[in-house]
DNA sequence: CAGGATCCAATAGGATACTG
DNA sequence: CAGTATCCTATTGGATCCTG
């Protein structure tokens, strides 16, 4: 927790409080996925911010990226132990959003 | 959830995933709170940010909005019932900052 | 297929001054 | 005290084109 964060709270919101990180993080709680196939389970994503927001998150160990030498390129993100510790945090916002959307 | 969600968590992150929301939220968990002890608890927020989250709040009644007719003015906020039904993800994204920012 | 580079528009956010 | 208004900068994000 470095100086510029002011409680815990606002050290995980910098870490994933942002429009598409919790998007991919949810979308690799069952497994991991590749590159294109994750992109596409997030619509409206363009292609510059589903970078952006990949290299975050492996910057930050939430997430690996795997690459495999083949033609074709092949790529795969899955979650790490720490990625996967958020497991119960994003099921709890998706949850939440579902019963308070019914309203 | 309108055509711009794409799903409950992106939801629920369009009502709370901006870096001064949570912080606003969480501060009230404990009661309503004068505008002004309220903002000193979140070191760092404008003036201007500061009243546009809490507008932003009450406008999705989240939190709500009241004003003593006094000299000088006083106003409280406090949560809605609405928002204390994000209580327990407050305290989870709280918590899991605290125990990973150990590592 | 994966993703880098570039340009541009929109939004977030800070500093300051001001008002009832 | 609480809040508005204004000006300004920084950051976010989209569209497009390009490469191994």
């Amino acid at each position: 927790m470095n100086k510029n964060n002011i409680c815990p709270l606002d050290y995980t919101m910098n870490l994933i409080g942002t429009k598409w990180k919790p998007l991919v993080l949810f979308h690799l709680l069952e497994g991991g996925l590749r590159s294109g196939v994750l992109q596409k389970k997030i619509p409206g994503i363009s292609n510059k911010m589903f970078t952006q927001t990949v290299r975050d998150l492996e910057k930050d160990g939430l997430i690996s990226r795997k690459v495999f030498p083949v033609v074709p390129p092949k790529v795969e993100y899955y979650l790490t132990d720490r990625g996967k510790s958020l497991k119960d945090i994003l099921r709890s916002l998706d949850k939440w959003g579902y019963e308070d959307c019914q309203n």
